[in-house]
DNA sequence: CACTAAACCTGGGAGC
DNA sequence: TGCTCCCAGGTTTAGT
């Protein structure tokens, strides 16, 4: 489900909500979620939560000591006094009554527990610029090292933190590039449009909302309305607005992808 | 090393 | 109505 512009309309409806709240329990209801699920509650359990930052996809609770890792996958959502149902995997509950519920109907989410130590070396090893911050020529430096098809390298978590599947094809299509389009043989101007427009749809997605497909909704549960401002993501077969030819699908890395043929022919 | 397919799961929609 | 098949905002792991 969510890429960065999700990710980061969770944080931003929850983190007045939640910051300062005294943890004094969590009901595991289903195990699998958690990474270190042996000591996580001996772990969280009487901890106050300071903050939620985002890297990437990755939601931080920033506890009195520690922190907890969150990735939403595909259909995770965390619920601020959200309604409690047969998806809901995770319930912390706090001092005051409140209480913050993680739900996921495809349970491909996970939750785990890290030291300020593990969360700085596993962040520098997984999870790569971050949109919003990164400057032309690490973004240049970073991408041109890759191989094989752009949107791969769109995708690639290590390269640039954020992009999933609606994104990627959003900004290619944004930039004129074929998904297919070797990243070695991008040019300059190709990388200048690629860079702004990384920034632009994720920042303007961001204030959006999100895109709310199917599943997402932030931390109060509402849903996203970028998903009216798409252009190709899931519109095969529909008319190129830009253009007017039929937009057509193909797989990369393993993700469907729509493009326009016209608009986005490789050069 | 690089790329692909499978695995992890459930549910919605299309087609019959 | 109901069954089968395909597909899904992601990532990791096993296989070629």
């Amino acid at each position: 489900m969510p890429e960065l512009p999700e990710v980061e309309n969770v944080i931003r409806s929850l983190v007045k909500k939640v910051s300062g709240k005294i943890i004094i329990n969590i009901e595991i209801v289903t195990p699998n979620i958690i990474y270190n699920r042996m000591e996580f509650k001996d772990l969280v359990i009487s901890k106050t939560i300071v903050t939620l930052l985002r890297r990437g996809k990755y939601i931080i609770i920033k506890l009195s000591e520690g922190n907890l890792l969150i990735h939403l996958r595909m259909t995770g959502k965390l619920l601020y006094n959200g309604e409690v149902n047969k998806h809901t995997h995770l319930r912390f509950k706090f001092l005051d009554g409140d209480y913050l519920i993680y739900n996921d109907v495809r349970k491909f989410g996970r939750v785990s527990y890290l030291n300020n130590d593990e969360l700085e070396v596993y962040l520098n090893t997984k999870v790569g610029l971050e949109p919003g911050l990164m400057v032309f020529d690490e973004f240049k430096d970073k991408l041109m090292k890759k191989t094989g098809a752009i949107k791969k390298n769109l995708l690639d978590q290590t390269v640039i933190a954020g992009i999933g599947n609606i994104y990627a094809d959003e900004i290619l299509f944004a930039s004129g590039i074929h998904p297919l389009f070797e990243t070695k043989n991008l040019l300059e101007s190709d990388l200048e449009n690629l860079y702004n427009n990384i920034r632009e749809i994720l920042e303007e997605a961001t204030i959006a909302g999100g895109s709310t497909i199917r599943d997402y909704v932030n931390g109060e549960g509402a849903a996203g309305a970028y998903q009216d401002t798409h252009k190709v993501y899931g519109k095969s077969g529909k008319e190129c607005i830009s253009c007017g030819c039929k937009l057509e699908k193909i797989k990369v890395a393993g993700r469907t992808s729509v493009f326009c043929p016209i608009c986005q022919r490789i050069r």
